[in-house]
DNA sequence: ACGGGGATGGGCT
DNA sequence: GCCCATCCCCGTA
């Protein structure tokens, strides 16, 4: 169970997002190790996306790690109490990230529990077992994901991503979520998800 | 089913 | 001062 290498991340960041369903999202903290399958995905790519931070060449304290090289995580506050956990791709200098929406726990759900709700993994209803990572800003709380993780090299931290086997899946596309101000980009499927998943965001 | 609003901080005009 | 790459809760139907 490997580290995705550099090169994984270097590409069209497209490609990237829909190569990143299905792989293995790990975080080793606090003594454990959380794993979840990627299952949903956005791609913002470059200065011309009107819905990407980096629009214009915007470069702020907040986005300058979407300017290093790819293979970097990018997490910033969002509302001003969730993070959202992107994973930078493509060459050094063209601002480009890939949001992970949503991930299916697959190692450590007992963490992922105590950190959501407060409370054993076993006491969970159905409805809050699939609700304990299927969205941006809960999948962060889950596995533990916030400002200490900016900037960290997914080649060689402890939160990284894995190739894995995976039962065969499909993927499906539709514009991104919540960004009505985006104008001509507001509408492009650069959306991915797994068909069908159960933990897919809700919308 | 669907809609409104509160929490809350950083980045921008 | 307003806008967010969000989430949860509470209303009305």
């Amino acid at each position: 169970m490997d580290k995705l290498d550099r090169d994984f991340y270097l590409r069209d960041t497209l490609v990237v997002a829909e190569a990143l369903l299905g792989k293995l999202l790990v975080h080793e903290t606090g003594g454990q190790r959380i794993a979840c399958r990627i299952v949903e995905t956005e791609a913002y790519i470059g200065p011309e996306d009107k819905g990407s931070h980096s629009f214009g060449g915007r470069r702020t304290k907040r986005n300058e790690v979407m300017y290093h090289i790819g293979g970097i995580a990018y997490v910033y506050i969002i509302y001003g109490m969730y993070y959202c956990f992107n994973v930078v791709t493509e060459q050094e200098g063209r601002p480009s990230a890939v949001l992970v929406r949503a991930v299916e726990p697959v190692l450590g759900a007992e963490q992922m529990a105590e950190s959501r709700y407060g409370v054993a993994y076993s006491s969970l209803s159905s409805k809050q077992r699939l609700s304990l990572c299927n969205g941006p800003g809960k999948l962060c709380i889950a596995m533990d994901i916030g400002k200490a993780e900016n900037g960290l090299d997914l080649c060689s931290s402890k939160l990284y991503i894995c190739d894995v086997e995976n039962e065969p899946f499909s993927v499906r596309t539709s514009p991104r979520i919540n960004i009505a101000y985006a104008e001509e980009y507001t509408l492009k499927p650069w959306r991915f998800y797994i068909e069908g998943n159960a933990y897919v965001s809700k919308r």
